[in-house]
DNA sequence: AGCACGCCGACT
DNA sequence: GTCGGCGTGCTC
């Protein structure tokens, strides 16, 4: 028997590919793309075939076997495999640490029981193919346009859907998505979205809508059969539509046309830690790849996004008005918390505001972007304060639980009753969190109805969801939230919101944190009012008079981009910078700096500009110290140029220190 | 990253 | 006497 050998990508950070012995008659080799179980060290594991060749440079003592194809799985498209290795090369990544995580994880273990049984079960599953929609609803003349110019599009399109929330983008979406499936019988259209807490609602409506046509998810809170499943449905082009977060960007979709990104500023399309890409960005890279239209749309589109429409590379579809008939957008209001002073957190101003919806039996919603009862306690008598012993943080105070938590490192301990230094008893809590807040309302309006939602309110399974159903329901009066109520949601009977303390966020040192903050608050002012009553957004602030305030108020993106985008080129920052960070963490600080410093002296570059490494603002987290060096350049390609040559660079310095690279980084 | 080998400290 | 701490070496 003759024998070729496999070109293997392993998911390992070792950055290189494995040849592979096998043995086959000619012209029956494995294919590029398919899946091959191998010995690996000790071990055995699954990696994907890259190249198949006649002859290989390692040595025969060195090479082993391979032990299986997965001949049953269709080998993974070369377009797919163009986009992993375009992520491995832009984020310094090895190919195999991109392409095989993104896999359902039964395709990567030596039993393929997994897989057969979901092969099974698709081939009997009746494949429904009809893409007539149903329930179509009519739409506004902007509406109308925005999705005729998205059907219509051909070729490499990117289309920034500029909509106020409550605009209906979602409609524009759906309508977009029945024009091209029924143009194509095979399209496949993938709809990201930024978290899974937004998905059945948007899910429901896809299915409604589409009753004739298969809808695959693709989530990190499905099982593992189900993943298996629905990737699978995609993989074989079956799956019409695939709605899912920011990993199933990577997922294989031979005919992909269309792809459309919801909420597109939303940070958590980037990974923050293993592969730090960017789901919209490789998205926009893929329809580039595939010549189909890609759709951004938000509400308060990222300044990337934003100033590639203005420059015209993207194209800019707008939505100005509320789709609903007679819903407006809320009237915001500044209360200045120096003149009205706050009881329990809350301004007269805005209780007054409370007691009158409770009157009227509408909804309010308070929006406080921190959990727990108090971020710290501290000790009157001596000035001791709850600092985390394994981090540069507070311990926060969780007073269902009893228990300080340290929310880095997960550190927990029971409330102290006396100071541990000087054994006061008088422990104070220092300033609020959602839990206080819930406890002031109650005491205020002791016949309210009133809901926490927020991270620990919804740690068990479903319980997120069906706090949501309460909600929608009309069980409850008066909602406290974190970041999770704000964002997609459709309260019909919520008429005033309520914004506690934005104000940190104001003069942070991260340049990106007045655009989240606006974009925060734009989108949480937009859960008022939906359903056409008037209603009105209230912020309590300290700094009335400053300029992102006024355009909240004013519901003015526009200029509030304009404005920063000046800044931004003026301090030579994204988007007309490019960015990456050195990130080096060890056991001491001074670790970590040193090894920066070696970095920084490593290569030296006329393109880009290597900052000094420092201290993370969180310097240490879990008994580890964190640094990082930033470097720039006002060219993608040469920062591209010298970060590849630099990893090399810093591979071979063989440090103990451990550290990792992330390419356009959001938090700095 | 796994995973095993290897060489020193406190436990049934 | 051994269980187990994590240093370090290797992966076609």
């Amino acid at each position: 028997m003759a024998h070729c050998y496999l070109q293997v990508a392993i998911d390992t950070p070792l950055n290189s590919c494995f040849d592979y012995r096998w043995s086959c008659e000619p012209g029956e080799e494995p294919r590029v793309g398919q899946l091959v179980l191998v010995p690996f060290a000790r071990r055995e594991v699954v990696g994907l075939i890259v190249a198949v060749k006649g002859d290989t440079d390692v040595p025969a003592d060195k090479l082993k076997d391979a032990l299986a194809v997965r001949g049953q799985l269709a080998p993974l498209p070369e377009r797919w495999l163009a986009l992993a290795r375009f992520a491995a090369d832009y984020y310094q990544r090895p190919l195999g640490e991109v392409a095989l995580p993104g896999l359902p994880k039964n395709l990567r273990v030596p039993k393929t029981v997994a897989l057969d049984r979901a092969l099974k079960k698709l081939a009997k599953l009746e494949e429904p193919h009809d893409p007539t929609p149903s329930g179509m609803p009519a739409l506004n003349p902007a509406q109308q346009e925005a999705a005729n110019r998205i059907g219509a599009a051909e070729g490499f399109t990117p289309i920034l859907l500029y909509g106020v929330t409550g605009s209906g983008k979602t409609e524009v979406y759906l309508q977009a998505c029945a024009q091209v499936l029924a143009r194509d019988a095979q399209a496949q259209i993938l709809i990201l979205v930024p978290e899974i807490n937004l998905t059945p609602q948007l899910e429901g409506n896809i299915r409604a809508r589409f009753p004739g046509v298969m809808l695959a998810t693709l989530h990190s809170s499905l099982s593992e059969g189900e993943r298996m499943l629905h990737w699978l449905a995609g993989h074989q082009g079956r799956a019409r539509i695939v709605l899912g977060t920011r990993l199933a960007i990577l997922s294989s979709l031979p005919s992909l046309r269309l792809i459309i990104i919801d909420e597109e500023h939303d940070p958590s399309y980037k990974q923050q830690e293993g592969l730090r890409y960017s789901a919209r960005d490789l998205a926009v890279w893929r329809a580039h790849q595939l010549a189909i239209p890609i759709v951004l749309g938000s509400a308060t589109p990222s300044l990337e996004s934003w100033h590639h429409a203005s420059t015209k590379r993207y194209r800019k579809l707008e939505l100005r008005e509320r789709a609903v008939r007679d819903a407006v957008l809320p009237t915001v209001k500044l209360i200045d918390m120096e003149r009205d002073r706050p009881k329990d957190g809350l301004t007269g101003a805005l209780i007054a505001a409370l007691r009158t919806r409770l009157d009227r039996g509408e909804q309010s919603l308070l929006f406080l972007n921190r959990r727990g009862y108090a971020p710290v306690i501290c000790c009157d008598a001596c000035g001791w304060i709850s600092n985390c012993t394994r981090c540069t943080s507070f311990m926060v105070l969780h007073k269902p639980e009893h228990r300080l938590r340290c929310h880095h490192c997960s550190l927990e301990l029971r409330i102290p009753r006396a100071c541990p230094t000087c054994g006061n008893v008088d422990l104070q809590p220092l300033g609020r969190g959602t839990q206080r807040v819930e406890e002031g309302l109650q005491a205020m309006f002791p016949e309210a109805r009133i809901l926490r939602i927020d991270a620990d309110s919804t740690r068990l399974k479903g319980s997120a969801q069906a706090a949501f159903d309460t909600v929608h329901r009309g069980e409850v009066d008066i909602l406290v939230g974190t970041q999770m109520v704000a964002k997609g949601h459709d309260f019909k009977k919520l008429t005033l919101v309520g914004i506690l303390n934005p104000d940190t966020a104001l003069f942070s040192q991260d340049y990106r944190a007045s655009e989240r903050l606006f974009a925060q608050l734009m989108q949480v002012a937009g859960r008022a009012g939906r359903a056409g009553a008037a209603s009105e957004v209230l912020v309590q602030t300290r700094y009335a008079s400053h300029p992102l305030y006024g355009a909240v108020m004013r519901h003015d993106y526009d200029r509030f981009a304009a404005s920063l985008l000046q800044e931004r080129r003026q301090a030579g920052l994204p988007p007309f910078m490019y960015q990456a960070l050195l990130r080096a963490e060890a056991p001491e600080l001074a670790s970590a700096i040193a090894f920066l410093e070696a970095a920084r002296d490593s290569l030296p570059s006329e393109a880009v500009m290597i900052n000094d490494p420092i201290p993370m603002t969180m310097t240490r987290v879990h008994n580890v110290d964190r640094a990082q060096l930033l470097v720039e350049s006002a060219s993608r390609p040469a920062l591209q140029a010298f970060l590849r040559e630099w990893v090399e660079v810093l591979r071979a310095m063989k440090s103990r220190v451990r550290w990792s690279l992330e390419v356009d980084p959001l938090d700095i």
